[in-house]
DNA sequence: GTCTATAACCGGATAGAC
DNA sequence: GTCTATCCGGTTATAGAC
């Protein structure tokens, strides 16, 4: 059926948004409350209303839910870092609030952020954080931690400001791995280690910057290049 | 059938043991061969010549095949390690033969390590590193680090001597994980980032060393307790 | 009681009709 | 774009052989 002759705003694909918006909602809440592996297909598509063929239409696998889940929390992220980092100045406040908030976002998920990290480590899987597929995701998170650092007062010798959204962004990723495998009280080990590490990083940062430390600093600076290829 | 009367020095389940093994055998040369997924449960029972239920009775599951895997491995680093590391002394020496020899060890198994470590990354499995289940081989292969640096000449403050093992099991991993990304012509990506590191590490340690550096090398160490529970 | 073999079950994924 | 009908392989149940 085409739209023709109806004055309708709203283009031909809307049903079919709809449709595939329903289905990422019904997985994201059946992995909250069941978990990812206890999670299947046929129970996704049965309570989105949809036959199994068709979740496939939308998404062509299980991990496919996971990356548009993964997409939705950086946009998400991006913009609660927008709104807030404005009004803060030092380097710490803003490292902190940044790793915070991320991990605060996902925390609903934490059960079943675990599945996702299973892929995540495999060279093969699109979802691992290193592939070609999560290029954008990365560089956008990355741009991010930049961010983080271009609007602080913090000084710091040029070649590591260059090198430090990479490593950060690393550092990010060892914090929400650590997170995964919290299972304290309202997550409260992995926040102690947001606070103590952010602290040490920025110790670490302002004694990479003196003079004396600049052949170490090279060293460690060269080394990153290497890795990043 | 009883071994009742009979002189052999070797017990009853014999003849077990050999399946057993040849089970494993068959896994890992069909795991070599085409990759982990590709290789079914199936495949490796008709090769090894028994039952899909058999192998089962064996292995529980795939995952213990892969587990088995690694049993394995770290028994033959740890022979290679005691056989060789006698004769070295500078602690960079010792590292990186340490490194080198583990990674070659699992060269054979590049194909398949990807999907090892996707299980390891998760929480749940007793493939992960960090599970009770691993708990053995993580302290073997911790231990064989510790070793690694009382054998050597090296002199280094209590605390950091105390605390090392650990973040050198960590820093194993670390290059585990980059070699299981490098698809670089013999690895020689990982290889320059093994000798480019293990001098970094040493250079670092004798950087921690220094008496004006205390306070920062309390700052880490205070927090690696944190994380180490 | 130690092992082996066969026949399911279950859920992710695909093919092809409408 | 949506469905129904299968496939495929990890896993389990179970019946029996030695």
């Amino acid at each position: 059926m085409t739209n023709a002759g109806q004055p309708e705003a709203t283009p031909a694909p809307a049903k079919a948004q709809l449709t595939q918006t329903r289905i990422l909602e019904t997985a994201l809440a059946l992995f909250r409350e069941r978990g990812f592996e206890a999670t299947t297909m046929r129970a996704i598509a049965e309570r989105a209303g949809v036959s199994l063929g068709n979740a496939y239409y939308y998404y062509g696998s299980k991990d496919h839910l996971v990356q548009a889940f993964y997409g939705r929390v950086h946009e998400e992220h991006l913009a609660l870092c927008d709104a807030r980092l404005g009004s803060m100045r030092s380097l710490k406040e803003r490292l902190r609030f940044t790793m915070r908030s991320r991990l605060e976002l996902i925390e609903p998920y934490h059960g079943f952020a675990a599945v996702l990290f299973r892929s995540a480590a495999d060279p093969q899987s699109p979802l691992n954080p290193f592939s070609a597929e999560s290029r954008p995701v990365r560089e956008q998170a990355t741009a991010l931690l930049a961010r983080v650092i271009a609007g602080s007062n913090a000084h710091m010798p040029e070649d590591l400001g260059a090198a430090l959204p990479n490593l950060l962004w690393v550092y990010q990723m060892g914090l929400v791995l650590f997170w995964i495998h919290d299972t304290s009280q309202g997550r409260r080990r992995t926040m102690q280690l947001v606070d103590g590490s952010v602290d040490l990083v920025v110790k670490l940062i302002g004694l990479a910057s003196l003079p004396f430390m600049r052949p170490v600093r090279r060293m460690v600076l060269r080394l990153v290049e290497n890795v990043e290829r």
